[in-house]
RNA sequence: GCCGAAGUAGCUCAGCUGGUCAGAGCACCUGUCUUGUAAACAGGGGGUCCGGGGUUCGAAUCCCCGCUUCGGCUCCA
């Protein structure tokens, strides 16, 4: 058989060659330094046959940061994880290890819990395997083998692995000097050996239900990560201290925008200056709808059951709403604004003449979210959210859901926001017929399309009343959370019975289009607080300038100065501190401007400080038309 | 909700194995200073050591229960 390098020549091997093979054939120091190589562009453990004819491309371990060969490095660190756990407890249940970004994990059922005051002992022992020396060697067996196995060795996960695995089962053993020691079901690939792991540290401890399935036992799940380099550990460490500064918990208390407390969990408390940023927000919201032929409502907060009985709710998502009595009937705080608006449709007759209607409302939501899923902003109970419902004729769908995904990117470039698009597909327990679905997942996908927009698609993860398009932002720590969703839906104007009187005199059902933007102006700001890093654009800080007369005399002319910048959020510092020390307060604080006002100072020269350092003198004239432009948010 | 961890002044945190352990820095208040681009100086006030039980001569410290928060898991309509 033969192979064709990179450069284009072609390499001969006996038939069955492995990578490794492959890599000696071209040289010792290679072979040596090989972590795994690609066929065709697949990856594939060095060790296993290589396919005739097949495009290589050996990755070694100088290539230290890319992400394939990261992922065998680390998912070989996973196994040397599970043989030292073995070792220090006996007894334990090993379950499943993968390469995750930044690291590993591995799941395991430990015979007595273990604490995090354990993990220290595991990760020396890990380094003691890596410094001791350990070898990979891989094998294929069938099923059967593995199963009968790994039911001898007492480890019923692996058996269930076995169960679901597809195609080839493959083993790997490592061995150290002290024989073999630990085999795991494993389809790879895998480093040759311990020696590149330069840097390993475990991370993390917590919880996991086998297979993510919360009705199973539950796991524990070690967290680790490793590298090629002991300084890219450093700088990953680093990284991450960098990421949690930047946390919106953290910056929300620092720069006095919200707080939480004990007596309402999962419901903020907006400072005066997190609200300004929410005003700003709410403004444009309120504009752009305006500007988009939205019209605004305002509905109730509190609904009789009958109502989630009739949307559904009360089935689906009971256990999400707070609900209360009172005179003997029973009521919910709204966890969604659809089923409101549908009422306030159904109040009067449409007609086709009348839609599409494009009825927003940033309505108060509550849900009672697991305490465990609470986090900051990003998970609250209380939120308000950019909600539209758009009621239209089927033909009209297309064009509402482009208006949208249109209005959403109008409103995350002008934030420089990055955002993931994922198009959910019919689901198992879907509502409706095929046909119906085939014209909804395809006005959808048109609409993408047309917006240019590259997706994802989650096929069977859509609601049981319609396809949906989400929208998703990463926070500091790369958590990944919805912002924006556009979702057709078919089901609730049957349930609530909404029609339109059509051209042809006949009455129909509209369709629905859910549709949220900046999603929640919770989990929207917390995003933008982490984006930031809490300097917001100047069209968004909450004190957009500062102005700091020198001397108490400056005082005066620094509040007239002030007036005349009316229109802005100005504020003076005129307190009794030194000026370096109200400078550092303005950096602090992340003002955009900071005007120093003193003997030198006039409208024809002000000293203007921009976040950061920079300074420059201007006219007032010159500072406004600045301003100015800032402000548009351009 | 589940697994693990944490909760001490407004904020960040120290307080090892129970015995002046109720502290520091910043913030706050008062006074002095009247300031030129990231921290003036001095003094002072402030804590139910998350809450409730328990062990003990004695608990911030040990045990139990609860609440909240953090890291994950599940969930995210």
């Amino acid at each position: 058989m033969n192979v064709v390098l990179p450069d284009g020549n072609t390499l001969e091997l006996a038939d069955g060659a492995s990578g490794l093979d492959a890599a000696l054939a071209i040289g010792p120091k290679l072979a040596e330094q090989a972590v795994l190589i690609k066929a065709n562009g697949e990856t594939q453990d060095l060790r296993a046959p290589l396919p005739d004819g097949a495009k290589i491309e050996i990755l070694t371990t100088r290539n230290t940061a890319d992400p394939d060969a990261l992922y065998v490095l680390r998912h070989s660190a996973a196994h040397l994880l599970a043989e030292a756990v073995r070792r220090l407890h006996p007894g334990v249940k090993v379950a499943i290890g993968p390469p995750i970004d930044d690291g590993f994990y591995y799941d395991f059922e430990f015979p007595t819990p273990i604490t995090e005051g354990d993990l220290q002992a595991i990760e020396d022992e890990v380094k003691r395997e890596i410094a001791e020396g350990r070898t990979f060697s891989r094998e294929e067996i069938t099923a059967d083998e593995a199963r009968e196995r790994f039911r001898a060795e007492g480890e019923p996960y692996k058996v269930e692995l076995v169960d679901t695995a597809q195609g080839a089962i493959s083993l790997y053993t490592q061995s150290g000097a002290n024989g073999a020691d630990f085999t795991d079901l494993c389809r790879g690939p895998h480093l040759q050996n311990a020696a590149p792991i330069k840097a390993f540290k475990i991370t993390g401890l917590a919880g996991a239900y086998w297979r993510g399935d919360s009705a199973n036992t539950q796991l524990t799940r070690i967290y680790g990560t490793a590298f090629y380099k002991e300084a890219d550990l450093a700088a990953y460490l680093e990284r991450m201290e960098e990421s949690r500064k930047r946390d919106h918990r953290r910056l929300g208390v620092q720069l006095d925008l919200f707080h939480f407390s004990e007596l309402s969990p999962g419901s903020p408390f907006w400072h005066p200056k997190g609200m300004k940023i929410w005003n700003v927000l709410e403004d444009l919201r309120r504009r752009e709808n305006l500007a988009r032929g939205y019209v605004e409502v305002r509905t109730p907060q509190i609904y009789d059951k009958e109502l989630w009985v009739t949307s559904g709710h009360w089935d689906k998502y009971r256990e999400h709403m707070f609900t209360f009595e009172s005179e003997e009937r029973t009521f919910s705080l709204k966890p969604m604004n659809c089923p409101g608006h549908c009422v306030l449709y159904a109040n009067g007759a449409v007609s086709y003449r009348d839609l599409p209607i494009r009825m927003s409302e940033a309505g108060v939501l509550h849900r009672d979210e697991l305490a465990g899923a609470l986090h900051g902003l990003l998970r609250v109970r209380m939120f308000s959210q950019d909600d539209a419902h758009i009621f239209c004729t089927p033909e009209q769908v297309e064009d509402e859901v482009l208006g949208c995904l249109d209005f959403g990117y109008s409103i995350y470039e002008k934030l420089g926001l990055e955002i993931k698009v994922e198009l959910s597909t019919r689901p198992e327990n879907k509502l409706g017929t095929d046909e119906e679905w085939d014209a909804a997942e395809g006005a959808l996908k048109a609409a993408l399309d047309r917006q240019g927009l590259t997706y994802s698609v989650n096929e069977g993860d859509g609601a049981f009343y319609g396809p949906k398009i989400d929208l998703h932002m990463l926070d500091s720590l790369g958590r990944g959370w919805q912002i924006g969703t556009v979702q057709l839906d078919f089901q609730l104007p049957q349930r609530f019975g909404l029609t339109y009187q059509g051209a042809d005199n006949a009455e129909h059902t509209p369709v629905m289009v859910h549709r949220a933007l900046i999603g929640s102006f919770e989990r929207f700001i917390g995003i933008l607080i982490e984006h930031f890093a809490g300097a917001f654009p100047f069209w968004l800080a909450p004190v957009q300038v500062r102005i700091v007369p020198v001397a108490e005399v400056h005082a005066a002319a620094a509040h007239e100065l002030a007036a005349k910048l009316g229109g802005y959020r100005v504020e003076v510092d005129d307190s009794a501190e030194t000026l370096g020390k109200r400078i550092r307060n303005a950096e602090l604080e992340k003002i955009p401007f900071v005007i120093v006002y003193g003997e030198k100072e006039s409208d024809d020269a002000l000293a203007v400080r921009e976040r950061g350092g920079g300074q420059s003198t201007k006219s007032l004239a010159e500072l406004q038309g600045e301003l100015a432009v800032l402000a548009a948010g351009a």
